[in-house]
DNA sequence: GATGAATGAGCCTTCATTCAT
DNA sequence: GATGAATGAAGGCTCATTCAT
């Protein structure tokens, strides 16, 4: 899959998918259809590999909202960014134009998954008082956003850098933001709905 | 461009270039190189009038640092996001793995001019006292990323939706997360250095 | 002319001969039908030339057949091999099969002249006893033959060569072997027509 | 191969060849990186196939001087100017000028080894009396000249003649000029060192 | 008369795909 | 089941030629 996600579609060979699985270009023919059925196969089988990965440690409950969300970004960023698995986002995102049925693929099995996911963990945290109230329609993409940044940065930029990105930091920067903001408590806006300061 | 955003470089056809410019083939030739010569003067020209464009409206002072990255993601979202230079990115990325040479141009000359931005505002407002002290070579990233998303979206994934991205909306929900935080005052972490706690 | 002989008719560019003479491309086309043309043209002219050159000399009478051949070939050997004119034969040559109509051309102006010009001298000689009797028909080439290579070597050969070839000496040695052979006079074919034997 | 030699290298279509061979144009560039070495191949097969057809019929010895070069004008006439492999130096000299490096290979390969072969040969006819001493380095290009221009002949101006050239009557032309001269006895050169004339 | 600009036609080359073995 | 060999289809690029100015 690495090749796809290097070179993208088009300038992936069949040729060089064959070398890569030690087979001959006729070989690939046997088991896909054509180029675009052994791309999708691609993407199809890299994504259950992240849904198995991910599922395996996202059942677990009883958590507060916010270290749901902790753990979901969290868990993602291992699994994902820091994964093979990440080069599957950066394909999408430079395949979509050419194959939108890849792109929908996508959109259906990760991106309302993900939204449906973040929506409720802002709503449980609303309703527990532990979040304000949001516009979560919206919001969820903020959220996810430092997570996709994260992949294309590793992917296209990271080369230009004297050192990789370190995941981690990355994470803790986006957390710190995200939970407390960048204003000063003096700054913040004045919230009618403020919660217990009384 | 257009073509080369939506279809990535290996796809578009030097042919339907021409037929867009309404010429023939090879007059295409009179004026480029080659192809790849054509590309790279797409993505140079499409820079060169998104600097102009962005750098008409920045110059502006006495500005409070919240003020400014306010601004600075306001015009960004208009001049950027919300015209035709979006696919400037969104090429830059699916293509920077065949053409390191366009990655490295456009990692010089954007988004290291947008990280010396961020981090100067960053360091003000920490120095004013507006924002609290963080690292801000990490964070600078995590505030650019909703930018970034909302150009992929627009450019991958709109099509699945039946509304299109509300611009406004989504810049203002991360100025709302940026600047606040998403937990409610009794959530947030303790901070030594808090500063009306007194 | 020096680029057809260099480069052939097909590496030969319009857009080079018009660069060479100082004109635009199109101009080119003012003059001539098309490249054919501008081809034929060419070589017509240095036809042309090359005789009008080699005329000039030749019209010497009262000369025996011996100073007669060392003439000829001394002529041309000055004017043609020396010259610029020596590109015509090897381009004759080398587009022949291209342009048959060419190369009839060359055949019926040059080769049918050379060959007349030859039997007739060596009927003379041999009428008047300076020669044997020889095949003419064939001689004839056998004696055009080191001036055809003297030309080809120039043109294809001489680069590889420390110091280019000495067209007197060449010339020099030929005569040497066209009158008097190679073998010593003790090894002479023995002829029963042999000249002032009695 | 005919087809370059009749066409030239620019003028021979990589389809044509294809066509000739009885396979499809892409078969060509599984066996060929490009045009140009499809063509330096063919060169060098046709010289490879050029030289084991002479050595075939050289290694024989105990021959006089006058025998070894009568042979080996014979074995060319046959085996070369004869046969389909005229074609390479007329092919060379075409391109010559567009492909150094071939001119070269055949410098090397070719014109080299003949001219090395004739020298020592003209070198033996002088040490044994057989032959006069002359400009060798010289007349070895004189000797070599007619085997030249039987074949450019056959290739260029053949087309032209009521009857085609009759080799062994332009070998016996050569011969007999080669050996004896043009000029009757009585009008050779005087040279001090004639043989036993007395 | 001269030319800058434009183009139609054509060739080399690549690559996904097929198929006989 | 695997593959070596072959190819149809298509794209990038070149260049002789045209034509409005």
């Amino acid at each position: 899959m690495g090749v796809f996600v290097e070179r993208g579609y088009a300038e992936t060979h069949v040729e060089e998918i064959a070398r890569r699985a030690g087979v001959a270009k006729a070989t690939i023919y046997l088991y896909y259809e054509n180029k675009l059925e052994l791309f999708k196969a691609v993407v199809r089988n890299s994504l259950v590999a992240g849904f198995e990965d991910l599922s395996k440690t996202y059942f677990v409950h009883n958590l507060s909202a916010r270290e749901q969300l902790t753990l979901a970004l969290s868990v993602f960023m291992e699994r994902v960014a820091g994964s093979a698995l990440s080069g599957i986002p950066k394909l999408i995102i430079a395949e979509a134009g050419n194959f939108p049925e890849i792109a929908r693929f996508y959109y259906d099995e990760v991106i309302l998954r993900v939204h449906a996911l973040l929506v409720r963990v802002l709503a449980e945290g609303a309703g527990s008082g532990e979040f304000r109230h949001v516009d979560s329609d919206y919001v969820w993409r903020i959220i996810v956003a430092p997570m996709l940044l994260s992949i294309i940065w590793k992917h296209s930029f990271q080369v230009f850098e004297p050192e990789p990105l370190d995941f981690r930091r990355h994470l803790a920067a986006q957390l710190d933001l995200l939970f407390d903001g960048l204003a000063t408590d003096s700054n913040k806006a004045t919230r009618p709905s403020g919660s217990s300061s009384a």
